[in-house]
DNA sequence: ACATAACAGCCTTAAAAAGGTATACAAAAG
DNA sequence: CTTTTGTATACCTTTTTAAGGCTGTTATGT
């Protein structure tokens, strides 16, 4: 699935969600503040991320793109390496080109 | 939570993921065909939708993303009355101003 | 402790989005 | 069918973001 067709998937999605609630693009619009024609862009799938957010909070949406990243857990073995520290930059230059992965766990 | 601390939130959470994988923001830059700039935009709250989408598919997040916006069910009653039909816009004047809200289940 | 590389901040230029307005079309209401 | 009105498209202006580069700070590996 290219980028563009998930942008549009989750045009769609804010467009069914709206209709769901009988909701107006303009209605919409003057609700979060934005303009209307974020709106129309928002359902084609561009726009800013603010103005994502603004309009999903209309939407009362806003839990499910809280939880859409997954808050990373500290691993194990790295909790115990460096007694709690959580990484604040990525390894610098000798460290490991092959990004451990998923590994390390 | 306001807009802005919902970006801030999303921002944190790419970083933590892109940690947490030992990615420089210079590499997933360069995976991404997108700016050093954009990245740390998007870690920072702002950015473009296309940009966010590009980066969490590099970072093998796209999934969440895909749900993080439930798609609606049609209501069993509006299929009753409608016979299966699906609103393509939203009611108008007469309509009730009252949004309906998620009643009318 | 030292050197290095990751990262934040700021700058300039180009591109894209946002805000606004006007027109055109079609779904929905009457 | 007729009217109403929600939505799409197009254009213009302003604001924000993207791209690229440069500097200062500091975490991190040695």
């Amino acid at each position: 699935m290219t980028d563009k067709a998930i942008g549009a998937e989750i045009g769609a999605r804010i467009k069914a969600l709206r209709l769901r609630r009988n909701y107006t693009q303009q209605h919409l619009a003057d609700a979060t503040a934005v303009s209307l024609n974020v709106i129309k862009g928002l359902e084609a799938g561009r726009g800013k991320l603010s103005s994502l957010i603004a309009v999903l909070r209309e939407l009362e949406a806003l839990d499910g793109l809280e939880q859409f990243i997954p808050i990373p857990e500290i691993s194990p073995l790295q909790l115990a390496r460096q007694q709690g520290k959580r990484r604040q930059r990525a390894s610098g230059s000798r460290g490991k080109k092959e990004t451990m992965e998923t590994s390390e766990w």
